[in-house]
DNA sequence: GTCTTGTCTTGATCTGTTCAAGAAAAGGTG
DNA sequence: CACCTTTTCTTGAACAGATCAAGACAAGAC
């Protein structure tokens, strides 16, 4: 994804065009399942200083226009990746939290018709592996 | 479940046998998904006063003997749950954060099997439904 | 160039959770 | 039953990630 692909994005989400943003579009595809806090060094490897708040405000902006997707597995701080929209799930160490992609082995939507959907209507399903990722395994 | 029930859990887990958690056991079998901070209610109304830390300290023995099950949607508390070991899984309102049991429509182990594992070795597939509860739509 | 609106900086605050040290209770043993 | 060891509970402080609030600032429309 070139820079004047993620000033695109941008714009097709009635986003205004920063260089903070542009960073942490850039950091997060370059780099997927970063946490908050890496992706504020990473912009500031960048730009030089930029607020931790500034960060969390593009984090948000960016994940509600559905450019970034936000993931939280229990135990883990807030995690980013710029893959969205291709219904794809993680894999997770329970050593040392470590997450891979994976692509579900189901097809397209997996589980997404749960048994009974008590009255909810449904809209994604989310699937978390939980494992021992090969680095844990060996010791 | 009966009291007596929850003592001789405790027992076969290798846990002494105290107030603060049968309290905690009754507390969650009565009312799934509960957070910790009702947990911590619940309690208090049972036995008067009990510091905030013995019941994380309780619902972490718990959870690590295997008596209890944490759950922790994004963007949620954690909660804890009774049902251990019969793979069932969850739907959360994006609205209000409501959370009901589904068992998962794809059978016994949904999804066990990903397409690419990243060598990591795989013991559990955890899914979260995502949508709008009923009383969430209608407003 | 000017103006309006949305974004960034600064700094404080909050909530859920964990850490640490000592007091108290559980349950096995003599 | 009394004692002792080990685990659990109380008290009080600390921590991290995330959020709130007010004002300075920059982007983009006109």
């Amino acid at each position: 994804m070139t820079h004047h692909g993620h000033e695109t994005m941008l714009r097709d989400a009635q986003l205004r065009v920063t260089k903070p943003r542009l960073a942490v579009m850039a950091a997060v595809a370059q780099r997927p399942h970063l946490d908050t806090d890496a992706v504020i060094k990473a912009v500031r490897d960048d730009l030089g200083m930029v607020s931790h708040q500034a960060v969390y405000d593009v984090l948000r902006a960016l994940t509600e226009a559905g450019l970034l997707r936000r993931i939280q597995p229990s135990g883990s701080v807030a995690r980013y990746e710029a893959r969205v929209g291709d219904n794809h799930h993680h894999v997770v160490c329970r050593g040392c939290g470590a997450i891979a992609d994976v692509d579900c082995a189901t097809g397209e939507a997996p589980c997404l018709t749960a048994s009974d959907d008590h009255g909810f209507s449904i809209d994604e399903a989310e699937v978390v592996y939980w494992g021992t990722c090969p680095s844990c395994a060996a010791s």
